[in-house]
DNA sequence: TCAAAAGTGTTCTTATTACACCCATGG
DNA sequence: CCATGGGTGTAATAAGAACACTTTTGA
């Protein structure tokens, strides 16, 4: 066995481009949603399509989505996981680029949008309603959507997607959006509150125009003594 | 908006190398094996490492890693699956190599290597028994082994590391091995049965010094059907 | 006839499903 | 007092876990 001196030009051939996709889901009026924006690469241009960007030789490659997700929504401590590398030869029109896809979970609400995002109308759009993006972004987006809903079901992810504070009701709301199907309300209950995850703050629900609901918020020690 | 005419300057600074690396099962002796070879890279060189290669920028990257099995092995049916990136920024001593890691599902038997591979001392290796590795390969391995055995209990994927007829107590070797547990027979049996996935060959083992267990076989049509 | 592995059912426990009514509030 | 969504328990079923003896062969 001769050892081969490792020597750039041994490289020379082989380099390519890295980019990092996000899916960015979001929860609002009982609605899953994702976070697109507006393409600007031809043949693309103004079509809608996943938050996304080259990553840097220097970067390491979570950073990289890391920087994205705070670049476009000003946030920096986000659930990011990720899920597939997307390498078909032509996914993209003018160059190699090999993408590794993340997805995100976040509060709708705390986003801010940056100059550049919102010339590309970054916007929520209901998962439901999606339709053709740019790019191989659809095959991602379904990738990344199986994910989610196959996580939900094994780890209490979906908090990351509400506020603080939330009703069993909006809980619900938000595992039916993303499994897309009707849950008993006393069986998910009965299984959520059984996981001791969530514990109630003793506050009801103000302002509604039936019995209010209680107020759950997540149950921080366990929570992240299990890696959440 | 204004679309940026993407030009090949627009990436220069961009280029990076991405490589494949396999995590090669197979099964034998009632031990959960992995294929090794020698690295030849500075300062690993002669350490065990996992099989892997540059990707072409030409190369699809999925075929990228059944081409690096077809060279080492002889085989081009394999079953191989993508687990995770990694890339970090100094996982590689000398340059910035973004690693696709993928598991395969071999015979041990159907494995020829070539020359390359057998001067690397290309060789099985017990799981239990495999230490430090080159790279960050161990982290590799660790996470596709995660991945094998969270596969195994949802998919029939095991039968891709017997031979073609099989024992019941083969099987469920192969499955203790994977998982690292010991299985009650009796309802590893009624499980694994009642999938109808296996279908009994009607033959026997012969020439044991006790009673001939039945071979079964792959039910192909229901194999298949469920995307095996 | 012995050693060695093959083969086989039942009971218990736990998890999942299905299902209907009363409660608290604002308007 | 009514409309609206909040909140609760029990019975039936299905899935998983625990457990021991008989069978068939070669030596």
């Amino acid at each position: 066995m001769q050892p081969i001196k490792p020597e750039k030009k041994q490289f020379e051939n082989y380099q390519m481009v890295l980019s990092a996709d996000c899916v960015v889901f979001g929860f609002d009026a009982g609605d899953l949603k994702v976070l697109l924006i507006q393409a600007n690469e031809i043949p693309f241009v103004g079509q809608w399509s996943l938050v996304g960007d080259l990553i840097d030789p220097k970067e390491d490659i979570d950073e990289a989505a890391n920087r994205i997700l705070k670049d476009l929504t000003g946030l920096s401590k986000v659930y990011l996981e990720q899920v597939h590398t997307f390498g078909k030869i032509d996914r993209h029109p003018n160059d190699r680029v090999v993408s590794i896809a993340y997805y995100a979970l976040v509060k709708i609400e705390d986003c801010v949008f940056d100059k550049a995002s919102q010339k590309r109308n970054a916007s929520w759009h209901s998962i439901k309603k999606i339709k053709t993006l740019a790019f191989d972004h659809n095959e991602i987006l379904d990738h990344c959507y199986l994910q989610l809903k196959n996580q939900i079901q094994r780890y209490p992810i979906g908090l990351e997607l509400l506020p603080p504070q939330f009703t069993l009701t909006e809980l619900q709301a938000l595992y039916e959006a993303i499994l897309g199907e009707v849950l008993d309300t006393r069986n998910f209950r009965k299984k959520i509150l059984s996981t001791n995850l969530f514990v109630d703050t003793g506050l009801l629900q103000k302002g509604v125009a039936h019995r209010p609901a209680k107020l759950f918020k997540i149950n921080q020690e366990k929570y992240f003594k299990n890696g959440g």
